[in-house]
DNA sequence: CAGGATCCTGTACGATACTG
DNA sequence: CAGTATCGTACAGGATCCTG
């Protein structure tokens, strides 16, 4: 049973959401289309635009967002989950479901 | 519906694992205890000895990991996960499960 | 409204060597 | 075997200003 986390694909893919916004922001998409600042409102503050946008980026670079540009004034765009990015809807709910019920206890703990 | 992610614990909790070893160790542990050397072993290489005993000292600071030394020669040290850690076992192997799963097709798709 | 360009800081991570 | 100490680098992420 060594090694039964080294295979490589599977461990580049979890570092892909190995950081601070990702999550948070795929959870954001989990419903349907978003726009660029409704995604900011939605997540509630504490990401700032430049960041949102590398995010948004790299996980569109990895096929999991779509990023949609309509042709307007003002502009609108509009960033949605590709088929693939659906997938990961199930895990990501069942992690922040978990992170939401057990939080208290892990901040506790982390404070003593 | 707006910051319906906002909700301050969860995302404390959630940025707790978003780093590049947390999420690999918890599932190094998610089938009993284990000792440091063959934690190494089991994630495969790739993580020094250093960052495993910060990653583990962050981890049991947060109430999710035990450590356990015995009084012997040479040393022997197990860690093993917490009632707490046992809890996030499903949601890790939901999230590795869908990384193994899925995890050409998001390199694939990266490599455009 | 969306987001690029800059600048700046903290820190996660890695390599190596040393200790009990 | 487990862990610490030290050093160095890379990059994430925040603040601010500017553009179509």
């Amino acid at each position: 049973m060594e090694g039964f986390l080294a295979d490589c694909p599977g461990r580049l893919t979890v570092e892909l959401l190995a950081d601070k916004w990702s999550v948070v922001v795929l959870a954001g998409l989990s419903r349907g289309p978003v726009r660029h600042g409704d995604l900011i409102d939605l997540i509630g503050g504490g990401i700032s635009r430049k960041v949102l946008t590398q995010t948004l980026r790299r996980l569109q670079s990895h096929g999991l967002v779509t990023r949609r540009a309509h042709a307007e004034a003002p502009p609108r765009v509009e960033y949605a989950l590709t088929p693939l990015g659906v997938t990961l809807v199930e895990p990501i709910h069942v992690l922040t479901t978990w992170a939401r019920t057990h939080g208290e206890a892990v901040l506790d703990a982390a404070a003593e």
